[in-house]
RNA sequence: GGUCUCGUGGCCGAGCGGCUAGGCACCGGUCUGCAAAACCGCUUACUCCGGUUCGAAUCCGGACGAGACCUCCA
């Protein structure tokens, strides 16, 4: 049996996994700010993280898995215009903050159920959280590394890190900072340019406002996922996880403040999720090529040019590592879709194999590599060629060419099932949900196999092509005929 | 401008010193009334130039190209 090993951003080495209570997981992940609704890229991190989530359990984990809720409004410093994202939102639909953030909630929740994510243990939202930052901030200034002004709160990063070094997780030095920056936005009241806020004096226009010990105002960017990790999964867990634009500066943040306040850093191994691209560029609204989760679905984005059901879009996400960005587009989906039929076709198969008394390849072994796949740093594109070879192998053990026994079907299939629907989460419901339509095409099909007997071509065809002018295709196998 | 990552066959993508994934497409075959589908087979691709090595897609140096971050961002 493999152990598990995954890739560390903060040491940017594959470690052993090592949980800190044996048996169990904590793990938070960042979640999306309900501004509006989440893209298709917002999605490809949340489903790896589902994958890691569901790999985690698999393997027997206990996991508290925390994925916050931004349902407050950081303030976006665009073009010298500070105003917060969700106020924003709001205000351009009319709408008050908490009407924005339930409307796109609710999408949100659904977007999960229809990509087949497990519900997090925890879904936190940060302004349920206000008072418990508040009392972060209270205490790092306690400790001296953070200082008030105006009715604002700053993290001071050169008292910070006089004590501790601030940009382990990124990699970059203070004093190379100060040079890259390319927009100083003009903040007088810090004390150094690279000092955050943790809390933000309230504008009279607000729409969200908050009391403090500092005055009315707005938590900072950074702090409320320190403040709820810390509440579910105490000072210090196992995972953090979010997607790679989070690494600078949000989660160098985080650890700022979690070492600001506790004295150590929130997590053991930090997990980042990599980009989505299309047409070569991460997805992104400012870009204009991005597509929501939905639309793909539905079909109803000019993208491309037919819908794609989520668990396709799912099994295509899944043949790229989650630490590689993925090109998406249609012909890499239609490569998915055809793919993952075969090995649907072969699932299906499965369940009708005869054994035999003897078995002509090595079950376990194949086994083992699904194992070893997502045990290397959650090898999501391996597992998928290996399950591919059990499908060929399936093949041709229902051919002939292979055999296999009783015990080792049974193994085999345990196992393809298990990775495929509880790690891969790629649920193949071959349930027609046209009940009414099936006991037609029954009749249908038996009239045209009738005329197939009798070899009345010229019927059989018109049947056939009738069908496939309303969109069924009929399919002749060995076994019958089958359509879809 | 600074920091970093990456460049794999027609496409998507693993691999990260020798055993040279996988899917899709193409092509050949089996099956079939025809078609479609399905299944089988399809025999080395790693940007370029140097270097290290018995041996490099994989390590080192350089060139070119692409992307991410430095500002809200999954």
């Amino acid at each position: 049996m493999s152990e598990l090993i995954l890739y560390n951003s903060l040491t940017g080495q594959k470690e052993k996994f090592e949980p800190i209570y044996e048996g169990k997981v904590g793990m938070y992940v960042c979640g999306p700010t309900l501004y509006s609704e989440p893209h298709m890229g917002n999605m490809r991190t949340f489903i790896n993280f589902d994958l890691i989530y569901r790999y985690l359990l698999f393997s027997g984990f206990k996991v508290k898995y925390v994925r916050n809720i931004t349902d407050a409004g950081h303030i976006t410093n665009s073009l010298g215009e500070a105003e917060d994202s969700i106020g924003k939102a709001a205000r351009l639909e009319q709408l008050q903050s908490l009407e924005i953030v339930y409307k796109y909630n609710v999408k949100f929740q659904e977007l999960q159920r229809i990509y087949n994510l497990l519900p997090p243990s925890i879904e936190p939202t940060a302004t349920g959280h206000i008072q418990e930052q508040i009392e972060i901030i209270e205490k790092i200034i306690e400790n001296g590394f953070a200082y008030a002004v105006n009715g604002s709160v700053y993290f001071d990063v050169r008292r910070y890190c006089e004590k501790f070094e601030y940009g382990i997780l990124s990699g970059r030095k203070i004093d190379e900072l100060a040079e890259e920056t390319r927009v100083l936005n003009a903040q007088e009241e810090k004390r150094f340019f690279a000092d955050f806020a943790l809390w933000k004096k309230a504008n009279p226009d607000d729409m969200q406002i908050w009391r403090s010990p500092w005055g009315d105002g707005n938590p900072g960017w950074h702090i409320e996922c320190t403040a709820m990790s810390t509440k579910y999964l105490g000072s210090q867990f196992d995972i953090h996880g979010g997607g790679m634009d989070l690494k600078f500066p949000h989660h160098e943040d985080e650890i700022a403040q979690s070492c600001g306040s506790f004295g150590c850093n929130p997590a053991r191994y930090w997990l980042h999720a990599n980009m989505l691209n299309v047409n070569g560029q991460k997805m992104s609204k400012s870009f204009g090529n991005y597509f929501l989760p939905k639309e793909i679905v539905d079909g109803t984005t000019n993208i491309f040019s037919k819908p794609f059901p989520p668990h396709v879009i799912r099994f295509c996400m899944m043949q790229a590592h989650y630490r590689s960005t993925l090109d998406l587009s249609e012909e890499s989906l239609s490569a998915a879709e055809k793919g993952l039929n075969r090995l649907c076709d072969a699932v299906d198969l499965m369940n009708k194999l005869k054994p035999t008394v003897s078995s002509s390849f090595d079950v376990e072994t194949l086994i083992q590599s699904f194992y070893d796949a997502m045990n290397d740093d959650f090898n999501a594109p391996i597992l998928i060629a290996q399950l591919f070879e059990a499908a060929k192998k399936i093949f041709l053990i229902s051919n002939g060419t292979e055999t296999i026994t009783k015990g080792d079907l049974d193994k085999l299939k345990i196992a393809v099932n298990g990775f495929l629907n509880d790690v891969l989460g790629i649920s193949i419901q071959m349930e027609s949900n046209n009940s009414k339509l099936a006991p037609v095409m029954d009749l249908v099909l038996e009239l045209r196999q009738q005329a197939r007997i009798n070899k009345d071509w010229t019927t059989s065809d018109q049947i056939r092509d009738g069908l496939a002018a309303a969109g069924i295709e009929v399919k002749d196998g060995k076994d019958g005929t089958t359509w879809g």
